[in-house]
DNA sequence: TGTCTATGTTGACGTCTATCGAAACAGGTG
DNA sequence: CACCTGTTTCGATAGACGTCAACATAGACA
């Protein structure tokens, strides 16, 4: 319904401010909560496995067809990525018969940024 | 108390294979769920900025008694703390009347590296 | 030595959300 | 229209989150 608005997680400038890295001050309530989403997505064991697919295929785009080989009906493929989607690491894009699934590059380097930050000074 | 065993993952060698970058192929069902874990333990607000006042702390060990300013009580903060040692994000230990938690920087690394990879191609 | 206080952990319980599959529905093609 | 791809709805099961109470462990003090 309002998928559009659900998080303002897709704006870069979004994103950019959302993740100090972890190891530079402590996380306050309202970063943690958005930051939280965002790892919350990748926890699921299919979910990563989708969001692997996705992002090692060929141009960083995949058709649903190509990655539902995960051991689980389609519906619940189908609700994962919706939760991808939704915490704005997946875009989808509809291209005739088929769907396509593509990264956000900007989301995925915020989330490294705050990890590697946090390696590299440890 | 079997604190010791429960998870493998306090071993840098069982850290490095375990993370394939996420793009570079399809991420198989042991390495998703041994991943998803890891994604899993930050997944939640409160965890993260636990673990965020740890790896901001001086020398990345904190006493539980300075980062329990997180909202909820204290036995809620130790039982996250668990979580978060279970996943092998974190490890304990006693030092007089208080205890210390450390971060795992050989995990941290392997995360940030299994994203950064990914951001990098992208 | 014995007891008392303080710090963290553990267990049990209630509540809430997540996950998954079966069936029905929308979108697009031949 | 018949067919296929993917999404949505609905309900049932399982697990996560949080608090209250009780239990270990370490130091203080008489």
């Amino acid at each position: 319904m309002s998928n559009a608005k659900v998080l303002p997680l897709l704006e870069p400038e979004a994103v950019a401010p959302c993740c100090p890295p972890l190891n530079e001050r402590p996380m306050s309530a309202d970063e943690a909560e958005v930051a939280a989403k965002m790892f919350k997505a990748l926890g699921d064991p299919v979910r990563l496995r989708l969001f692997s697919a996705v992002a090692s295929h060929e141009g960083g785009e995949a058709c649903v067809c190509d990655i539902s080989d995960v051991g689980v009906s389609q519906p619940t493929v189908s609700h994962h990525l919706k939760k991808l989607k939704e915490a704005g690491l997946l875009s989808s894009e509809r291209r005739g018969t088929w769907v396509y699934y593509r990264v956000e590059p900007s989301v995925l380097a915020a989330m490294g940024a705050l990890l590697s930050g946090a390696a590299k000074a440890a």
